[in-house]
DNA sequence: CCTACCGATCGGTAGG
DNA sequence: CCTACCGATCGGTAGG
């Protein structure tokens, strides 16, 4: 139907966007229900009302399908966290809104992306995964940055006998924050039976149990302290 | 080559069971490697010196072996853990021996069965996920009656002005904390290099980021509690 | 547990 | 983007 002469890496036109941007979205949809390997390009191409072939239009291959998935959760991820921080009036705040809105990323309805990022992150291909990880690196900057900043301030995890300006202790303070949370993708799902834990409720029981109120005064430690 | 009248449902002979546990062994490797889908009845069958077809033999379908290795997990799981704690001279004890046994049920060399569990969850049909959820709602039921404990002595998580007798809260704690931990599947690795963070000392970071040393008085709290 | 095999499915393509 | 199709793979089985 478009008669422009795509050439497949010149412009392409909006329609074609239109439709690549649809199969990414119930490619999303159907990985996280099933899989990626248990879903197949017919399911895919089903969704958005083509044939079988059709999607090889739009993609070189099904790994390039789960690729831009995890991309495309990935940029809107990023977008919605850097924009919740910048509106966050205290370093309290933006715990609670960093928590909030990666529960949105995983749960919201239509935001399945990075749910298959987690899922399916085995079936990509190495050379992908590489790219992937340079966008990922930014998005855990994020969450990095103000994790330290609360580390810092003596208000996150419950002890402060550790070094705030260690790298590695920051490090492994978002490793488990963030696994706590990511792990909701095998347990959590949302209902709208009134007696449910919503996403709300979620991050709020999140926040309590990780950040403290009030900072604490250095306890003396009971543990030895490797070195140094 | 077994001459006794096997009916299948009648006794099997220790050969036999024997076999059966070395395809359950390398499956749970297969599969913890490449995923279920991706790993083919042929490289099992392989990986134990079998033809394509063997592996029938001793399973109906593909599908019940996957059953196997979640259930040997569980199994083997719950002994360890037990074990365990039945040895932990005090709170805080148990708590990193089951920190530290949980690490290795997941990261030791040949227990990868248990990350399979968590992998390709999605791949167990839904009358084998019942039964395989049974057995794993006792394996919880340990760490809920230890994280429970923690909670009313006041020295798990960053705060004490929860209800540490309210079961929503305990359970929780307990998803939170499994949660990080289980979440170590994605990207930790063991390796045998000298600077390397071994099991050891990732039991011993993530008790020091989740229990305190000392009991907290409780802190006025500053969230609204949102009943009763 | 092997041999020999089948039926179905699936990713992908040619040619328009 | 459709039609028509292919080659390969895979789970599973019959029959010994």
């Amino acid at each position: 139907m478009p008669d422009s002469t795509h050439t497949k890496t010149a412009q392409v036109t909006p329609e074609e966007a239109n439709r690549r941007q649809a199969l990414i979205r119930q490619s999303a949809r159907l990985f996280r229900e099933k899989g990626y390997d248990a879903t197949t390009v017919r399911d895919i191409a089903a969704a958005v009302g083509m044939r079988s072939g059709s999607p090889f239009y739009h993609f070189k291959n099904k790994q390039e399908i789960l690729k831009a998935v995890m991309e495309e959760g990935l940029h809107q991820g990023f977008e919605r966290i850097e924009t919740a921080l910048a509106q966050a009036p205290s370093l309290q705040a933006k715990f609670q809104t960093l928590v909030r809105t990666q529960y949105g990323i995983l749960h919201d309805e239509g935001s399945e992306f990075i749910a298959v990022l987690l899922y399916d992150w085995r079936s990509l291909p190495a050379e992908y995964k590489q790219e992937i990880i340079r966008v990922k690196d930014r998005y855990d900057a994020l969450w990095q940055a103000t994790l330290q900043e609360l580390l810092q301030a003596g208000v996150l995890g419950a002890n402060t006998d550790h070094d705030p300006e260690a790298v590695a202790d920051v490090k492994m303070a978002r490793l488990l924050v963030m696994g706590a949370i990511n792990f909701t993708v095998t347990w959590y799902k949302q209902q709208p039976v009134p007696g449910h834990m919503d996403l709300d409720a979620l991050a709020e029981r999140t926040v309590r149990f990780f950040m403290r109120q009030h900072p604490l005064t250095p306890t003396p430690s009971k543990l030895g302290t490797p070195k140094g």
